[in-house]
DNA sequence: GCTTCGTAAGATAGCGCTGTCTTTGATGGC
DNA sequence: GCCATCAAAGACAGCGCTATCTTACGAAGC
């Protein structure tokens, strides 16, 4: 008898397995696709984690384990189970999942606006940091609405995301408490937030406005202006650090505000270039709120033949792509929006791990470039 | 006993509701939350459908289907749950709805990369269509690499969508058999495609390249070049497009042919300017892949003060923003990149309603517009 | 009046996984 | 050699929906 018992351990993983592929078939004959049922199949057609498991020859839920990397599984056993699921191309169905734990693996990631080049390479840098580690990016543009970024965590909510990563501070009260409810880590991106418990990545946006109004005095401009376009709050409030330093010298005047609604681009800052210095035609500086507003200042000063920065300085914001090969060269801040996206993505994934230590808000700076603009 | 009946059926619905109250409490106590069952709860915390149901007074199935807008439900029903839905705040959760009906909401959309302007364009006409159809949108970047294209196609198969918009036509067999497997709609995007079966919304991406020989050799260019950056096989199609019309010609060379791995840019576009024009001083019309470059060469030739179009004509590609600002003004062939998103997504609603009528090319055109740098 | 039929509502049974508890067998101390 | 202890594998149940079958009712036809 002992010695039966230790001859069917030492052929332990091949008797389990014949064990388990009888039960398994006659569980199919009676309810399987094979055809017991009365009921019309409604199976998706993929290989499922039953068919793996009884090709790996181990139950269903140890195949579980080993395609998730649980570590008590034996070693043999998830290896088999890994070249069973190479065999058969076997992808675990993501809905099942989501289902049975309760959690999805994706991240929400919300961001006002698609075609501002900005947030395309916070995003790549999201991707890269989330899509190795196994993770979806869920990808929901709000359009620089709170209301409809309401509307967008509360949808993305129900996928039960791992964590979400939202831009900026300014949600409603509503977002707040369904993200407070929901437990699920958050981290903002794009500014600072000095409440306890919010994470946020980012850079001081009024710092920044305010460390284009020191460059433009410091370059002997004493009539300024600012100019912003689309109601994007991270653009006030580089205005109002920008009008702070103004305030504090003397014989400088508060600086001339124009901001409008539409989107920026290129044409609308080569309009609002125009309008303002038919209006002040004394203004010897301008910050635009971004670059392509800057851009389009530039080509219509050269077409006008205004000279740049002769009559005029112009400082933009982001350093865009183009801005360092422009004639002239625009003077602009270089934001680190790859880098906040990858923080954010990693401050993210240390959350859900469940390290909450670190410092909540990551300052990453900014630089300002000086250029021939200016 | 029949006036009994009689009189339940006049209450019928608040009867129903009663009798499911008692129906779900006993339940509950056997093994709801409230605590009968020995195993912890797994429960996620957000309302369920049953509570809906109970809440307006109507058995799981008829809020399930009020919700999705069957036709067979009662008006006086199918506003109570509505009502009920609203009060809860209840989102179905869309992993039991993918598990249960084998089909997601969802719609995987492929680009090859995010960082070209150009594809977000298309993907946010796509956007536009997609979401207020209540449909997901999963994108995946598989940078310009059709073996990551196959691996994500691979990936986003198991999350059941409902249709997939690719980009391009140069899918690796496995990814063409995975996707027929499959039975799901697919559009292809960019290219047009002359197989049966095949749905494609694009523009003959040869013969923009032949527009733009034409429309060089007009100008009186007979010394041309083609550059391009990017392993693009659209790019590619246009150079050879390019070659072709020249190929025809008398007393015109074969084009200069410029190609490099790296992805396109404005800086790249400069060297390769420099580069190209010391090699083969007589060049007098070089057609860039992307505006980028183009961009990056006029810069540079500013710079240099090689006149444009005066000693060489600079021709782009996609017509981005910045183009009709330059100085001199970029040429360009306007792609309509927003209109093919927006009729690859119609025709992938057409095709999951089961409409599949429409001729499967949609050839959107393109658009050489003339400006100063030829 | 009785049956046949069509329609709206409900009961039932999963979809394919994973959390939790249970079982099994190996290990160590006495 | 025997029992407590531990780890690995499995059994079980259920996540929250929807497809399908069933039932119940009213209308229509004879």
């Amino acid at each position: 008898m002992l010695d039966a018992v230790k001859i069917a351990l030492s052929y332990a993983l091949s008797a389990a397995a014949i064990k388990r592929k009888n039960a398994s078939m006659s569980q199919r004959s009676s309810s399987g696709s094979s055809g017991g049922s009365s009921r019309g199949s409604r199976a998706s057609g993929r290989p499922t984690l039953a068919e793996l498991a009884r090709i790996a020859g181990v139950s269903p839920i140890t195949a579980s384990r080993a395609l998730r990397g649980i570590a008590s599984v034996d070693p043999d056993l998830a290896k088999r189970v890994r070249e069973a699921a190479a065999a058969l191309n076997y992808v675990a169905n993501p809905a099942a999942r989501t289902l049975a734990s309760a959690h999805s693996d994706a991240v929400a990631v919300l961001i006002p606006s698609l075609s501002n080049l900005l947030f395309i390479d916070t995003l790549e840098a999201i991707h890269d940091v989330l899509m190795p580690r196994g993770l979806e990016v869920l990808i929901g543009n709000f359009h620089y609405s709170p209301e409809e970024e309401e509307k967008l965590v509360r949808n993305y909510l129900a996928y039960q995301p791992r964590g979400i990563l939202l831009t900026g501070l300014e949600q409603t009260p509503a977002t707040r408490s369904l993200l407070k409810a929901s437990g699920i880590p958050v981290v903002y991106m794009m500014e600072l937030s000095r409440e306890t418990g919010l994470h946020s990545v980012g850079f001081s946006q009024e710092e920044s406005g305010a460390a284009v109004a020191r460059h433009l005095l410091a370059r002997g401009r004493r009539h300024l202006a600012y100019v912003a376009a689309q109601l994007d709050p991270r653009a006030l409030e580089r205005g109002l650090g920008f009008q702070r330093v103004l305030a504090g010298q003397r014989e400088v005047r508060p600086p001339v505000w124009l901001s409008v609604p539409e989107p920026s681009s290129v044409a609308l800052g080569g309009e609002l270039f125009v309008r303002l210095l038919d209006a002040y035609p004394d203004i010897d500086g301008i910050f635009f709120c971004n670059d392509d507003l800057a851009q389009g200042a530039i080509f219509e000063a050269t077409r006008r033949q205004i000279p740049i920065p002769g009559r005029v300085a112009v400082v933009g914001f982001n350093d865009l792509p183009l801005s360092a090969h422009m004639a002239p060269r625009l003077t602009s801040i270089r934001t680190p929006r790859a880098r906040v996206g990858e923080a954010a993505a990693h401050r993210l994934v240390d959350l859900m791990d469940g390290d909450c230590r670190a410092e909540p808000a990551i300052d990453l700076g900014f630089e300002l470039i000086e250029r021939e603009s200016s």
